[in-house]
RNA sequence: GCGCCUUUAGCUCAGUAGGAUAGAGCAACAGCCUUCUAAGCUGUGGGUCAGAGGUUCGAAUCCUCUAAGGCGCACCA
């Protein structure tokens, strides 16, 4: 991969002027981009070099920037106490353009993660509960921390851990047996289901012996009671039908589907090693490994032998490590098991396998209702595929009133509707508790997934206007008006390396919102079409924006619609 | 009670591993379509960066305390 090396120009152009007194890793650290355009491309502050040099902070930058000189340096200034210097528009805005429109859509690409696999635990609903708004994040963030990951060389493999085991089966297969009706059931599962399951937390509350009825049902499912284990195959599958459809609308597939009931024949294998290295103790009734003072113990058996979370999710672990020989194991969960994470970890540690420090917990921020969680236990939920659908009878509206001849409307809307409500997730830093808000999700407007796609949408038209004369051979462009578009373009392949390596989908959502404003502004100054010298230049600039965007919004998931 | 996290414009959030005048979007107001998609662009107003100390040439950013809020803390996941 081509890279463009002129921070480390400037930087390098420093220490040899300073002769071997400076570290030319503390140089390129301490170079920043200046906040004002007026400052230029890059600054370096002079206060350190003060301290050595005996001289004001002032004088050092006026010195350095009268020793400076390279011809890509277009300008280099002392402004007070930093040196700015500003890039040679010309041969860099060329330069740039040139290499997005060779390599196209791997710009950016690299090979850091040497292929090493990445097993990704994400969205992992639970079967027979609505998918929720909660479950949407995990998704999401999950899906474009692959993505990312994939594009600096690792391989993702995505793992949507099920959810498709535990006490709540028990509850819910108590609950179908005392007041389920089959038919109900059958015409509509999922909402009946979840009737059941609030149901039984209304009852349980005034009557705690159903709590033990609940353990009970489970015991037997997990023991392969027929009965049991007939009901939670119906539960199962047709909630799977269900969360099917949701993953094509937004378009994400998994690697394996492999729930928690997958584990169940491999849990004891855990349990035997725990005893083996005598990490098993019994507590209260239940089987624990102690963690110290610091962390509560974990809970491995329940006084009736049954399994719980931490023993599937070691399980697990553990299959994961023989099954991908992973470089890293990540989890895309909420916050608030941030406990279960570090107990976890703590306990394969515990039982010798140095791979543990190589799992992350990828936490993100709750989605709060009135500044509450949500509880599918209280039924308070809101519907994903309702909010999606309703996205997309937004984005349909607007293409009528807006575009009304637009071929694919119905592919189109969907593209912008998933668009909106994934972008709104993506867009903030992931720990962020946000409030939901179905104004603010069916939002087009502003900064919003649509406003990138529109101006994706928009540079498509002008190419088409164009008649490809983008795809000829170079040329030089020298709009000055270009530049805030060229520096964006530039910092492409460092957004992906950086929000790759801190699971950070948000950075590449800002990054497109500021390369889309860049351009549209530039398109509000320039006449790109207008017959003359520069129409050519201008609509290589217009394509290296579209092939950006359309592969930033890949890497978040998200449709470049050509048209919209 | 213990642990983790949060607090920046009316609202939602950025703020590049401490640096030059704290930035966007929404909302409000005022402009810009006979000419490349107005889901756009331009402009105006709006801030004791929760509070108090400290470290530093320099703090929204680091440390300490206080306040408010959230999440977690044994047989749910």
């Amino acid at each position: 991969m081509k890279k463009m090396f002129y921070k480390e120009i400037f930087a390098k152009e420093i220490v040899q002027l300073y002769d071997g007194k400076l570290d030319y890793d503390d140089v390129i650290q301490r170079i920043e981009i200046p906040k004002h355009e007026s400052f230029g491309d890059y600054a370096f502050p002079c206060f350190q070099l003060a301290k050595f040099e005996k001289k004001s902070p002032l004088h050092i930058a006026t010195d350095l920037a009268a020793n400076l000189n390279d011809s890509i340096f277009e300008k280099v200034e002392a402004v007070g106490p930093y040196v700015n210097v500003f890039l040679n528009k010309k041969i860099v805005g060329n330069e740039v353009i040139q290499l997005v429109l060779t390599q196209k859509s791997s710009y950016g690409r690299s090979e850091i993660g040497k292929s090493g696999a990445i097993p990704i635990d994400l969205s992992s609903p639970n079967i027979a509960k609505p998918f929720s708004m909660g479950h949407l994040r995990s998704t999401v963030i999950g899906n474009s921390v692959a993505l990312l990951l994939e594009k600096v060389g690792y391989n993702p493999i995505r793992i949507n851990h099920l959810g498709d085991w535990g006490t709540q089966f028990g509850k819910l297969i108590t609950a179908y047996r005392k007041w389920g009706n089959e038919k109900k059931v059958r015409d509509n599962t999922i909402k009946e289901l979840l009737k059941l399951y609030v149901l039984f937390h209304e009852k349980a509350a005034l009557d705690p012996k159903l709590e033990d009825e609940g353990r009970k049902a489970f015991k037997e499912l997990e023991e392969g009671g027929p009965k049991a284990v007939e009901l939670w195959k119906w539960f199962r599958e047709e909630s799977l039908n269900e969360f099917n459809r949701i993953y094509e609308l937004m378009g994400i597939t998994f690697d394996s589907t492999h729930g928690e009931a997958f584990y169940n024949d491999k849990m004891q294998r855990v349990v035997d090693m725990l005893e083996a290295k005598k990490l098993l103790v019994e507590s209260e009734g239940a089987m624990v490994v102690e963690l110290g003072e610091h962390h509560p113990p974990c809970l491995i058996k329940k006084k009736d032998g049954a399994s719980l979370y931490a023993t599937r999710d070691l399980a697990a672990a553990i299959y994961r490590y023989e099954t991908y020989g992973f470089t890293q194991s990540l989890y895309v969960v909420g916050n608030e098991q941030s406990l279960h994470f570090t107990q976890l970890i703590q306990v394969l540690k515990k039982l010798g396998f140095d791979w543990a420090n190589h799992m992350r917990h990828i936490n993100f921020g709750m989605m709060l209702k009135d500044g509450n969680k949500m509880s599918t236990r209280k039924g308070k939920v809101v519907l994903l595929e309702e909010v999606l659908n309703e996205a997309i009878e937004i984005a349909k509206a607007n293409i009528l009133a807006k575009n009304p001849d637009l071929d694919n409307q119905r592919e189109v809307a969907k593209q912008i509707g998933v668009g909106a409500v994934l972008f709104h997730d993506l867009k903030n830093d992931r720990r962020n508790d946000i409030e939901f808000s179905l104004e603010d999700m069916l939002r087009v407007e502003g900064e919003t997934g649509p406003y990138v796609q529109y101006t994706h949408a928009r540079a498509c038209s002008i190419l088409r206007k164009g008649k490809n004369q983008a795809e000829e051979k170079a040329v030089t462009l020298d709009d000055e008006e270009a530049w805030p578009i060229i520096t964006k373009l530039r910092q492409f392949p460092e957004v992906i390396e950086r929000a790759a390596s801190e699971y950070d989908p948000s950075q590449m959502a800002k990054f497109v919102l500021e390369l889309s404003r860049a351009f549209n502004k530039y398109y509000g100054q320039i006449r790109i079409l207008e017959e003359n010298t520069s129409k050519q230049a201008r609509l290589q600039l217009v394509l290296t924006v579209s092939i950006v965007l359309k592969e930033g919004l890949r890497l978040l998931g998200l449709q470049a619609p050509e048209e919209m």
